[in-house]
DNA sequence: TCTACCATGTAATCTGTTACATGATTGC
DNA sequence: GCAATCATGTAACAGATTACATGGTAGA
């Protein structure tokens, strides 16, 4: 399971607690990854069974901040997690885009819908495009990997803005086949 | 449910049986889409249950070929299919890399590993590449739609090489943190 | 006081994958 | 006869999402 693994990865950098962990996740990985409280803490408890990695300190909830439990990666854990960084990743990537799939099945729609849905799409990923460009402007002083990360991010991101742009005025200029169906949407 | 809409717009096109359905989507959507039997035939089910598509013709073991479900989409599906078509996707783009994921921790594993892994990566998207882009050819005189859908994916596959070259150079140039720390790797 | 946020956790549900079981047909 | 492929199905498991429950702190 690879959440585990991103797991073991962030106590590698430094103890944390489950809610920063998710933060954390959130904040740097976003883009490529999410994450929720039903898979961290169980996880958590997981790792900790089996020894890769250890709650350090526990904040009870009478001295002051609310109760937080920290984890730290053991020794253990460390190995584990260095011979996972070592072996070739097990799955292909895995890209699932209800947009993409509704795209697909345009031909069987009103073209003026599948345009009103392709607009709604570019608006989302102009946005999403400058949330990008601004974090990566935060990880410019991170390692290589984590820039490099940003960029591919920002340039897939591009790219698909740029393909939104194309696809509808191509199928703009596409003859349709001539409304000869009279599609009485008999709704309800 | 996503692959449900996705049944129901193939047996739109035409009538299938299970079996082809899988394969079907294989062929033409497979860079953005896979599905298993194990989904296959309990969606069958319960979408007919619904009354969205009807079970046409039953071969039976006896009358020549092997016993074949042939389904069929109904007007209630096909009202169905429609709303969904004109309905914004409810659930964004998911990307799940597991090289990603291993890329972003590259900086506390060795840098030769680390290329290792990535020429992995290189090779895998490099045949990918080449497969779609013959899918491409053969999509040519499909609707639009599955056109751009093809293009977009061999330009995502292109630019994806492209930054893994780049990563490649990139993390060569890189001065490593002078390799004070005598990394004994005491496994077993 | 009330809201927003920090923090941990569980249960139910949904989705997806893998493995297994069965049996027919086609071509070698 | 045997292997490959066509064809349908179920069970077990893995993974992820959502909703819920609890309670603390900080600031308006």
């Amino acid at each position: 399971m690879s959440i585990k693994y991103a797991i073991l990865g962030l106590l590698n950098y430094s103890d944390m607690h489950g809610y920063r962990i998710k933060t954390h996740i959130e904040n740097n990985f976003g883009h490529m990854w999410s994450i929720n409280f039903g898979q961290i803490y169980p996880s958590l408890k997981e790792l900790e069974k089996d020894g890769l990695i250890k709650m350090r300190e526990k904040t009870p909830s009478d001295s002051g901040g609310p109760h937080k439990k920290l984890y730290s990666i053991t020794k253990k854990g460390r190995s584990d997690f260095t011979r996972w960084l070592t072996t070739p990743p097990d799955k292909p990537m895995l890209i699932r885009d209800p947009f993409l799939l509704k795209f697909a099945f345009f031909s069987f729609g009103d073209i003026e819908e599948a345009k009103k849905i392709i607009d709604k799409q570019i608006e989302l990923f102009d946005a999403q495009l400058k949330r990008r460009k601004m974090n990566r402007k935060r990880w410019e002083r991170q390692t290589v990997y984590v820039r490099l990360l940003a960029e591919l991010g920002v340039s897939q991101n591009e790219l698909y803005l740029k393909w939104l742009r194309r696809a509808k005025t191509e199928i703009e200029q596409t003859p349709r086949p001539s409304d000869t169906s009279s599609n009485k949407q008999g709704g309800k």
